[in-house]
DNA sequence: CATGGATCAGGAAAATTTCCTAAAATAAAG
DNA sequence: CTTTATTTTAGGAAATTTTCCTGATCCATG
């Protein structure tokens, strides 16, 4: 099931993840393939999971989104049952875009997209309410110098 | 040029975040308009930037990228020169996947994606010796939470 | 060199996009 | 409040694209 991913797979995905858009004719020609292996291709990678999603991606400011936080976390508590809770409240929160458990002294990472300070902060009040956390440092971005969905693969 | 984002348009970006293979006759449907309407803002939205990239997301561990790292840098340079050349550098790394420059007394944060910790170091090594950086540390990922490029819109 | 298995190119039908036209809705002006 | 101008919408038709079928080609192995 899960087969191999081979150089023209890697093709494929490099043209898809530079423009998703682009008509399978078109991705055949630039690769030196016809549309139906590529077609075949695509399918099999969605199916085994390799393709996860297509999507569209925003300017964040064009929609108000006007600061990004990463938010290093300590806690106190290592049980299965807080965990689980402080879990689902990120799950729960579409302003946090990425979560990471870490390994070393800071057990956690936040990337978050607010509107601004204040609404930062309001996020911040709401999720301390939701779960005990023992310490935490917000590192504001002021410029995104880079970012890309795009793999090397 | 720069028309206001209305309501509709915002139903219609989370159909797309959520989505971007739909048929417009889906999305339209979904938001109780006609494909008309949804093809036209769709096309507004992308002269304008508010769509940046369509594109598709694919599973890094499937890939061989096993490692996520954070890395938190300071550094003692601030000329336009040097910041320059770092800027560059990080532009032409693939493995670099966000960049940003911070407020406080942690001047950058880097996301990294690479096949292990060895090839962490490689970038690493190669990083250092391209650009002057005063300390550096190496948040380790050990399980990611969350992932989203959706936007709350 | 033959043979089985896989992959590929091309084509046809179905689906979708693209854009035109006219109607409807909304806003502006008298 | 009515009339006019502007914008937005629904529906349809042509062009493009996707989807999948068929037969040919390639490749490994005996």
């Amino acid at each position: 099931m899960a087969s191999r991913i081979d150089e023209t797979d890697r093709k494929i995905l490099a043209e898809l993840q530079n423009d998703a858009a682009q008509s399978l004719d078109e991705i055949a020609r630039k690769i030196g393939s016809s549309k139906t292996p590529v077609w075949n291709r695509i399918k099999r990678m969605k199916e085994d999971g390799v393709i996860t999603r297509q999507t569209v991606l925003l300017d964040a400011e064009a929609l108000g989104l006007e600061a990004c936080f990463f938010v290093l976390i300590r806690t106190s508590e290592h049980e299965a049952e807080w965990q689980e809770k402080f879990l689902h409240a990120l799950q729960a929160r579409p302003e946090v875009l990425e979560a990471h458990r870490l390994a070393g002294d800071i057990d956690y990472i936040l990337k978050v997209r607010v509107a601004n300070a204040r609404a930062y902060d309001t996020f911040y009040q709401a999720l301390i309410s939701e779960v005990r956390i023992f310490n935490v440092t917000a590192l504001l971005s002021m410029e995104e110098i880079k970012s890309t969905t795009i793999l090397p693969v």
